[in-house]
DNA sequence: GCATATTTGTCCGTATGTATA
DNA sequence: CTATACATACGGACAAATATG
């Protein structure tokens, strides 16, 4: 029994369900992967799951320590200060030199909507989905594929520390209605009052992850 | 003949190497890397070298076409001008809330004295070097382990510009007493006017590197 | 503290599909 | 259009490091 017939995208292909995996709480953080056992499971060669693990290795999902092999990683204090900190510094910017009519702002109004639509089903983690989509479609207002790049590095490392938080209703309700009346503030092409509401935002968010995560520690 | 008794840091040490040969231009931009031929040359097996790919394919030094092999990154203009938005973004707060007696401070300037003595030998090429770890040293006053990382794939891709063209006197000379300038001032506790300069060094800069590039396509 | 089992790190050989001369 | 080269993926092997009894 040779080589299986598919020969393309099998590495990108498991780097999605693992991705699926990991943010959606099915591998609990600090979990150690054993490749062997994975790979079995998987029915992919350790070698091609190797290559999945370099990828979300780089991506902060993963951390390799030498000889002991991968395991989920698990969102520190530390780590949530540090991305709230590199989401102020990349997104308020991009939100207060935004063009109104940049494509992006139609990704923005979606995901409003689709939050909304979320909101009234209560389906708080599809909130939090809507919600990430909204911040990005921000950063895609600055038009830089590296900026991009970078955010959706950090949105996986976020929706990791928010599986671990559970995905409460205080968490990401409050901002259904915010988020829609920063899209109309930068339509109505009044950036600066934009980029406060974002500044606001991203401080009551940071106080309430920051305080659910204590809880969570104080067990 | 089994496996070689080395076993750890095969990968890291053969990024290491790759990632020189690739700045240093012993590899040329648009050059097609055969992992058979590669994997020989370097004495290592092609499984290995195939997770080096994928470490400097994420880190933008190698660009990846499916099925037909990774190939040296080519800059772009296009690049070019995403890289200097992405640092004006990130240096120029930095240095602005920096905090004057913090221990990166103490790397500036031993980027600038590296910077300084090499431009004495003339050779530009370790001017360059030295400068870019003052700007590393600019971000890591941050004190952002997320920023840092991004940092280090912006001046890997910066490296690999440089490389493609040529390191002139003119691209680097000029900026040995600039940076000794703005580190007087944030010493000083003057980081509105220590930012201002940075500002300026990165419009010259990229003035000059746009230009030259142009120059280089105009054949 | 030691012997042993497990697991990672690395190698090789090979099959198959895709691209190119 | 055929031949060839190459990237992709598989499975098996073994050495070294770590974990376990």
């Amino acid at each position: 029994m040779p080589a299986r017939p598919v020969t393309a995208g099998l590495v990108e292909h498991t780097a999605v369900s693992l991705r699926e995996a990991i943010a959606g709480g099915a591998l609990a953080p600090g979990q150690r992967l054993s490749e062997a056992k994975l790979a079995g499971e998987l029915d992919i060669s350790r070698n091609t799951l190797r290559e999945v693990f370099r990828l979300l290795t780089q991506e902060g999902l993963l951390r390799h320590e030498p000889n002991r092999g991968v395991a989920v990683a698990v969102p520190s204090m530390a780590a949530i200060l540090d991305i709230y900190r590199v989401r102020r510094l990349i997104e308020v910017p991009s939100l207060a030199q935004a063009w109104p009519r940049h494509a992006a702002v139609a990704r923005m109004g979606v995901a409003v909507e689709r939050a909304h639509a979320a909101a009234q089903d209560r389906d708080w983690r599809r909130v939090g989905s809507a919600n990430m989509e909204f911040h990005a479609a921000i950063v895609a207002l600055a038009d830089s594929p590296r900026l991009t790049g970078f955010f959706t590095r950090i949105a996986a490392e976020m929706r990791l520390a928010f599986g671990l938080l559970g995905s409460p209703e205080d968490l990401h309700a409050p901002y259904v209605d915010l988020n829609r009346e920063i899209l109309a503030r930068l339509v109505a092409e009044d950036q600066p009052e934009a980029a406060r509401m974002l500044e606001a935002y991203l401080t009551m968010s940071e106080r309430k992850v920051m305080s659910a995560f204590a809880r969570l520690e104080s067990d």
